[in-house]
DNA sequence: GTCTATACGATGATAGAC
DNA sequence: GTCTATCATCGTATAGAC
């Protein structure tokens, strides 16, 4: 992730913004902002990554070329190479968004006020599982068992969620059944970790058993 | 799973017997029996396997390239392409093979004559998860989210094991906990599904924070 | 059945024009 | 930045001798 900073607009303040292919442009003298067309560069990146998800979906990681993805895109092999220095880096980018936001899902649940029960938590997790999605997780995690990068992500997200179900547990242990904030804590750890199980074999099962959907375009 | 039938024994009844090269041998005139020497072919089928099983775990299914099992197994491309079609072929024999190990270690418990209860049951089970092994396992999941010949392996493995674990609850329930039959295998469900899918998870975490071993020789 | 050597196809990645 | 065209590499699978 050497991921630099990015900006955005077309113009600005209805002011004519001339745009230099240097990495930041100069309005008036001395005054510099960010490259407004860095977030353009950010949004090619994840829309190629989007793309990528798709192929990844149907095809596995592997098994999609970059031909696959610049058809899926509708960009060339050169713009991919301009925005990805390989194909790994490009899977890697895949893996985090499609882990990010399966995490993010479970951050809503958690900061809610009032936290459901860990059964409630486990239904509302996953009816919020999204199939190809799911098969491109578990795609992941067989990747990750001897790419050392992918399973960096992959441990690092799980990890993040585990924490997140355990804030969750933890706040419903607190508010609903009224428990010391200590001891709630405490008793969250196997239940958090209990529910992740469970939501992890629940992904699991929906990657395996929900037919791939034809891409309708 | 097409798998053949299979003969065994060096020696039948004492009598000495003339290998051919032919598919059966004749032994009087009139009478056929299966070639002996398919157990040799079957066995060197299973080498072969075992030999991918390894690679596989150390890189994956779709980075292990055939050169890999030549050099893993000490044979030459020619003779593996002799016993397995393709390399699909193999992969998918070496799914099996994996995948029945593991069936197979849930059937010794299931078949107990003191059932032990599910958290007992899911301890042992645990307990003889072995990490190459769940490597590769995770990685066939990961396949099998694309390739149909994988899945159908992966999602009918799956099955047969939560089918044992059922049976093993229900044992549990109507042994120990003196329920009747019929309401033991009812409540067992639920159970069996629950003890599945921790199962599955901790074969996830294995396959991930287990370091791959060095091959030693 | 097993080997060596090789043909062929596929694919990741690059070059250079625009 | 994006394209087209191309290269070089790698890996499956086969041919043919032993």
């Amino acid at each position: 992730m050497t991921a630099r900073s990015s900006g955005r607009h077309r113009k600005q303040n209805g002011a004519s913004v001339t745009v230099s292919t240097s990495s930041t442009a100069i309005l008036f003298v001395g005054v510099q902002v960010p490259r407004l067309t860095d977030a353009r560069k950010e949004l090619r990146r994840t829309q190629i990554a989007a793309a990528a998800v798709r192929c990844f979906s149907r095809n596995g990681l592997e098994r999609t070329s970059i031909a696959d993805i610049t058809a899926e895109s509708g960009l060339s092999a050169g713009s991919i190479y301009a925005h990805y220095r390989n194909k790994a880096d490009l899977v890697r980018a895949a893996a985090r968004e499609v882990l990010a936001k399966r995490a993010d899902v479970i951050g809503e649940y958690a900061a809610a006020d009032a936290p459901p029960d860990p059964d409630d938590l486990l239904s509302r997790l996953i009816a919020a599982i999204d199939p190809a999605e799911a098969r491109v997780g578990v795609q992941t995690w067989g990747e990750a068992t001897t790419d050392p990068a992918i399973r960096e992500i992959v441990v690092d997200m799980t990890d993040r969620m585990r924490a997140m179900l355990h804030d969750c547990v933890t706040a419903w242990l607190v508010k609903v059944e009224h428990r010391e904030p200590a001891v709630a804590r405490e008793h969250a750890t196997p239940i958090a970790h209990r529910v992740m199980a469970l939501y992890q074999a629940e992904l699991l099962y929906t990657a395996l058993r929900t037919p791939i959907e034809v891409t309708t375009s």
